[in-house]
DNA sequence: ATAATACTCTACTGATTACATAGACTATTT
DNA sequence: AAATAGTCTATGTAATCAGTAGAGTATTAT
């Protein structure tokens, strides 16, 4: 399951997806129209903006903005900064690879399989983007 | 990612899975091959037997065994048991379904995401058994 | 019978993570 | 200079994870 925190993350996009283009945007906008507590919004936003997805614009006017149009920022690249590994076993994992300690990796068959799930869920999260996030009928 | 204790009766069952046939398993035998914590394991094959995965045997000569062969018992339904939903989201869980409060889930773009990430997801799940969980080469 | 074997059940503990909240601080605009 | 709005640090509570301890119950072999 991913956690509130990237469930927040990932709808404040969309919601800047939508948005894109308009000038920066309210982190209070945000949290209301999303329902997201706002001091922990803030620091989601933050760690975006400290990863190159969003960025920022200070005094009357300021708010947040995506860096990039929508369709360049994939969802995978969202879950893994936010939520961390994708895989469901740190031995699959791809960017937050953990040496097994306890198996021989070669012939496990648990990570066989788990590296099957693995390349279907990128296959979708690799693919889609912010712009899939969006909550609009048209998008 | 999977928890210690779904990694753990997975590995168990891919074990009891490679001696199906054979009678039953010490726990003890099956926590020294697997490396996982005996009393730990304890309690996972417990609930394992609980919900119709395994039998046990008491006394002498006694152990844990597969209720039914290998392939008929898929990954999905132990890692449901164990661990809990599969999907990403709560709202799009088929088995621990919960609506998501804030948000409007015929329009929202996340839950239509994760959606088609849980399909992808299950599509494999649903078809891998307990049989591809052995370690050995000829399975 | 009884001793040894082996699963069953309850309870508890320590560490980590999740989910926030508070408040001071800095930068920008009017 | 005043208002606006993002930045940063610190703190706190609750839940979950991972594992341990020990008494209890059922079965088998002798």
């Amino acid at each position: 399951m991913l956690s509130k925190k990237t469930q927040y993350g990932l709808k404040a996009l969309g919601y800047l997806a939508e948005q894109y283009g308009k000038g920066p945007v309210l982190i209070a906008d945000i949290a209301e129209r999303k329902c997201i507590p706002l001091k922990f919004l803030e620091s989601i936003l933050l760690l975006l903006k400290q990863h190159q997805i969003l960025e920022s614009k200070k005094g009357k006017g300021g708010g947040y903005y995506l860096l990039a149009s929508p369709k360049k920022t994939t969802i995978a690249r969202v879950i893994r900064i936010i939520g961390g590994p994708i895989a469901l076993l740190p031995c699959v994992s791809l960017n937050f690879y953990e040496k097994c300690g306890d198996c021989d990796e070669e012939h496990c068959g648990l990570r066989k399989t788990m590296a099957i799930v693995r390349d279907a869920t990128l296959k979708v999260l690799e693919k889609k983007t912010l712009s899939d996030l969006s909550d609009l009928v048209i998008a």
